[in-house]
DNA sequence: TTCAAGAACCTGTTATGACGGGTCATGTCA
DNA sequence: TGACATGACCCGTCATAACAGGTTCTTGAA
């Protein structure tokens, strides 16, 4: 049998309840992952309810059980379901603290808030990706990237200095944007048209360098915060950003729920 | 044939590296996995090196390759591991994280990790709430409160300066618990019957100074992640603590989603 | 009527086999 | 010598097949 690369749209049958992407090449268990989560978000499948099982899924998409397996595997990693063995696939509460970790631009949130900002250009230039970018961006080693470096001011007083690697067809269209008044995120989304979905944060603390330093106009060694800051748009990594904040101007505020 | 509940300790198999629990109860991927982060974390796998291939491996543990990449994707799931198509895996280069994305204990997070902790309690003592821990505990200032003092180990290494602050009658029976070994929020939950909702978390980059230098075995002025946590029970807020993390050592990881 | 043994499902674990597609070293040909 | 083709090797994806062990409901015996 020749089962790589079957699409899941069955010929004529109308009896599946999802017509899935007609000639998508992403995997058949990202595809099905990318529906059960629509329906676990639109509430098809509402919290605590229980999932269809593995077998009748393996029916209704026909494909094998493996396949569901990894899919609700990643949903479960994720902390949208939970297993239960001998019982079944069940929705997870929803988290609930959505509003004050929602996925914003800098200037997003702090315009809300009051603040005034801008941001200052330094670079924008293609380059060759590093490891660490081309890992997080899925590219090859050396793939071509976007790279804009921007110093970012709250209040006229310099806050961070972003770094953000794009694919190149991304990267060469936010050049004709305003980027120092308008934020990336708005752009990608009305501009570009890109639904951007989710992003993976990291926070550490570390010490400024020398350019750090002069770009903020803080002392050498001064404690930053350094976020790696991964954006996707429908299941596609499009944004990498390194930010680093001035310790003593900043602060990351959230509210976390126990689960 | 009956593959299961096959032991991973082959009859008189020296050429093994690795002798496997003799008699585990564990899946042979967790048994794997678990040999495998041994490795890495005890050096025999070193950071950036690359590890054998997966074909390799269900030689050298005599399992099938489903096996292997089972306990490999758990590694990369934790950021343990990663792997590039066509090349290998390779070890992630280490430091400890934890996601925000639950309210969780310090502990609950990293033993899950597989990672090995302790604290040493510094003082327990009654004080008078300062300005900040009364407005946050909802006290008047000067109201008596419970302050404990943690140092915090990673695989024996120091890592954080806890300082929190509880109401006292709360206070006064955490002293009689296990607080070099056991969560405050496990106390919480099961010893006092607290039901933990929510934290209201700051973070931010600060300097070392002397003290936590000190404490912490590093340099002074070293940028340290403080973090500032307000725990919640049932629309009380029950703990308020300061974290004082190693810059160089931790890293929090959240993800947050758009709307 | 009560209770225990199954039957029927469910997820968990594992083996085997196959093909797709990326990486890299090597050898061949111009 | 240099560019290119090739093959070995590696991870990614997917199918089929089994058995282990937990849950739940049915059924038959005491």
């Amino acid at each position: 049998m020749a089962p790589h690369r079957k699409q899941i749209a069955p010929p004529g049958a109308a009896e599946v309840e999802d017509a899935l992407s007609p000639v998508s090449q992403m995997p058949l268990y990202t595809q099905i992952r990318e529906i059960l989560r629509r329906r676990i978000l639109d509430g098809s499948y509402p919290p605590h309810s229980q999932m269809p099982s593995e077998s009748q899924m393996m029916s209704a998409f026909d494909v094998s059980r493996i396949t569901i397996r990894q899919a609700l595997g990643d949903l479960q990693k994720e902390g949208l379901i939970f297993k239960v063995m001998g019982k079944g696939s069940f929705v997870a509460k929803p988290k609930a603290f959505q509003s004050l970790s929602r996925l914003q631009g800098f200037g997003e949130a702090m315009s809300t808030s009051g603040y005034e900002t801008y941001s200052l250009l330094l670079s924008a230039k293609p380059v060759a990706a590093s490891a660490v970018v081309a890992q997080r961006l899925q590219l090859k080693p050396e793939a071509p990237v976007f790279e804009i470096q921007r110093l970012r001011y709250l209040n006229r007083e310099p806050i961070s200095v972003d770094v953000s690697y794009f694919p190149p067809d991304i990267g060469e269209r936010l050049t004709q944007e305003d980027l120092a008044t308008r934020d990336i995120f708005v752009i990608l989304e009305n501009d570009l048209g890109r639904n951007l979905t989710h992003a993976d944060v990291q926070i550490e603390a570390i010490s400024a360098d020398e350019s750090l330093a002069r770009h903020l106009d803080i002392a050498e060694a001064s404690p930053l915060l350094r976020i790696e800051r991964l954006t996707w748009a429908d299941d596609r990594p499009i944004d990498f950003e390194f930010l680093y904040y001035r310790g003593d101007a900043f602060q990351y505020r959230l509210r976390i729920d126990r689960s």
